[in-house]
DNA sequence: AAATAATTTAACCATTTGGTTAAAATATCG
DNA sequence: CGATATTTTAACCAAATGGTTAAATTATTT
């Protein structure tokens, strides 16, 4: 190990802990565990839990929102760009799929967290998105609706189905294997859903 | 105090601690603290805290499921059921926000918790809505869709709204009230939305 | 008033936990 | 090789935390 590789290591393994346990579940300990070294040259490279958590978590929230708002504000067409999110974002959280109720329950937790992450990488910037709806609407192509509603609800179903998987898994008594197609299957489900609900 | 008192003033403080801090980020003192007790009693009342957080647990899992179930399995037609269940957990979801997240957090760290508190009220029956979404279909009223992702896409939109609350907020930059205003305006928006994804 | 139950007091305990320290060992690099 | 940076060892510490205990106090019930 060479200080770099060390330091992967550790950002590595205290994400996968700080996942599974949420801040305050996680310990030290296991974190140097996990990554193979001890709890001596963990505090060596970060003074201490807070600001470990923090280098963690701004960098969880720097793929969590980038990965939506890239397509959501790209130059495609509507309903292109609903597609494409509803793909490229199902994706992206089936291999990171403890990552909603991690950022969400950690913000409940620390609302003030978010404003200085946040503000780091400069304010999420939607007008683009905003337009095209509403050129869409006057167009008559879509029903009114307001820029809020449409945001929410495509998040909405996108995300939800992660953070609420082993609830709905109780419920209607699918293993994992269905729960992975299920999922699948809502990267166009989704969208057609969307779009059926929008188009006038 | 007399003893039934002391019992419920211990539950709403774990309640409240619990859904705060989450199980591992609750401490017994401040649980004690909210109710106005010592340690010793609160220990007199529950042996340790895995099981005082287990009596809360089941409690609001008692609460969390059957507020959605009990309209979305009643004899209603189904566009009924669909404004129903969107006004009625709406409102209950606005006087409990933090619940979601509390859920689903401490189902994704202990998922084998559901199985014992769920099974203990009998499994959830959506026959009757099951039903109701086959038989719309086969008459033409509605589009092909799953069980799955008709009860799915309802639920995301009505419950992540409240997992989402502060990121939301950060991205719209809305304020607390305007958000509220926004979660009201969604007990009848979402409904229309979904009959407008549904309708042939 | 006496007996029983609920509650407090306050000390105490073991364990866990975050964090520190200093010295030794190992690796890296000029 | 020699200097510098990285990593380990291992002991150590203080504070926090969950939990216990026994005796005293206060309410409640009979």
């Amino acid at each position: 190990m060479n200080g770099v590789n060390a330091e992967i290591k550790i950002k590595e393994a205290a994400r996968k802990i700080f996942l599974k346990k949420g801040m305050a579940g996680a310990r030290m300990q296991e974190i140097a565990d996990e990554a193979g070294i001890n709890k001596a040259l963990l505090h060596y490279y970060y003074r201490n839990k807070e600001q470990l958590f923090g280098a963690i978590f701004q960098e969880i929230i720097k793929e969590f929102l980038p990965a939506l708002t890239s397509i959501l504000n790209s130059e495609l067409p509507l309903e292109v760009k609903v597609y494409q999110v509803a793909d490229k974002y199902t994706s992206f959280l089936s291999v990171h799929p403890e990552l909603p109720l991690f950022v969400l329950g950690e913000l409940q937790r620390h609302p003030d967290m978010l404003i200085k992450k946040l503000e780091i990488q400069g304010g999420l910037n939607f007008d683009n998105l905003k337009n095209q709806l509403k050129s869409e609407i006057e167009a008559g192509n879509i029903r009114p609706i307001s820029f809020e509603n449409f945001l929410m609800n495509i998040v909405s179903m996108l995300v939800f189905p992660f953070a609420g998987k082993y609830l709905f898994l109780a419920v209607t008594q699918m293993d994992d294997e269905e729960f992975s197609d299920f999922i699948n299957e809502r990267k166009t489900e989704v969208p057609k859903y969307i779009m059926n609900a929008l188009r006038t």
